[in-house]
DNA sequence: ACAGCTATGTTATACTATAACATTCCAAAA
DNA sequence: TTTTGGAATGTTATAGTATAACATAGCTGT
């Protein structure tokens, strides 16, 4: 990995949640990064290896949770709306399904986005909590 | 459906692929659109409704090809990348699949997006034929 | 030393989306 | 009929996301 290329996968690894490119571009000043392509550049090759994840319905950016899965399969992003955490898991059935709608009319099929929003299970019990008072 | 709205959805009822609310806005100045808002918040209605779906890949906005879908399944899209057509359709078995993930782990599903990218079968066939000369 | 590839850096600009505030229009209540 | 309150509209400014174009540097194999 290039040293730009390393900041940006480290900084994902650490954080908690997806980050937009201009959040790494701000938490990554200091060390020397200064242009959004810088980070953009970065995050295309760490996207291309599927060392990390674009997450469409956030225009943000993870660190693979599973083994920098090779890509084999998709993956499936759960998304809360409140603490903005993002689940990765994969589902055999779900994919080779949606391959076959693909090929069923003839589509090659080069990438497939999956994404869950909605509330995750901690943060309904803190609402309902919350309501109590 | 007001004025505005129902400017956004004919353009959109007569695209042959997903607008952005940019192409809507150039599109539609002639008829007294002139800021990207007055689009904006005709798309926001729309989907609401479910008579545009919104498409995360491209960033893109698509008229519902399927009457006009309350919204209780989960529309899927195929998308080609080379002429951009979107095609919808639904699949009760990776929707009910995919709900089960959610509720699996407590998660309360909001909204689900599910988008292929790649070639469609016009698109292949078109290339391969190029490929010959 | 040179050629060619990859990575890097920098500036400018394009594209996508919303905040904040002012105005208009219309239907239902007084 | 007037009032009033909500929805739609319009306008300007600005925030957030992404890439084009060009310049430079560094590394590898010949």
């Amino acid at each position: 990995m290039t040293q730009n290329e390393t900041l940006v996968y480290q900084l994902l690894c650490d954080a908690d949640r997806p980050l937009s490119a201009y959040n790494i571009l701000d938490a990554l000043r200091d060390q020397g990064i200064r242009a959004p392509l810088q980070v953009y550049r970065a995050l295309a090759k760490l996207v291309e290896r599927g060392a990390v994840h674009r997450i469409e319905s956030v225009n943000g950016f993870v660190a693979c949770q599973l083994h920098d899965c090779g890509g084999n399969e998709v993956s499936i992003f759960m998304l809360c709306t409140q603490c903005e955490r993002a689940h990765e898991f994969t589902d055999t059935s779900i994919d080779s399904r949606l391959q076959s709608l693909g090929n069923d009319r003839g589509f090659q099929v080069a990438h497939k986005v999956i994404e869950i929003t909605g509330l995750c299970a901690d943060c309904q019990t803190a609402q309902t909590a919350a309501q109590k008072h």
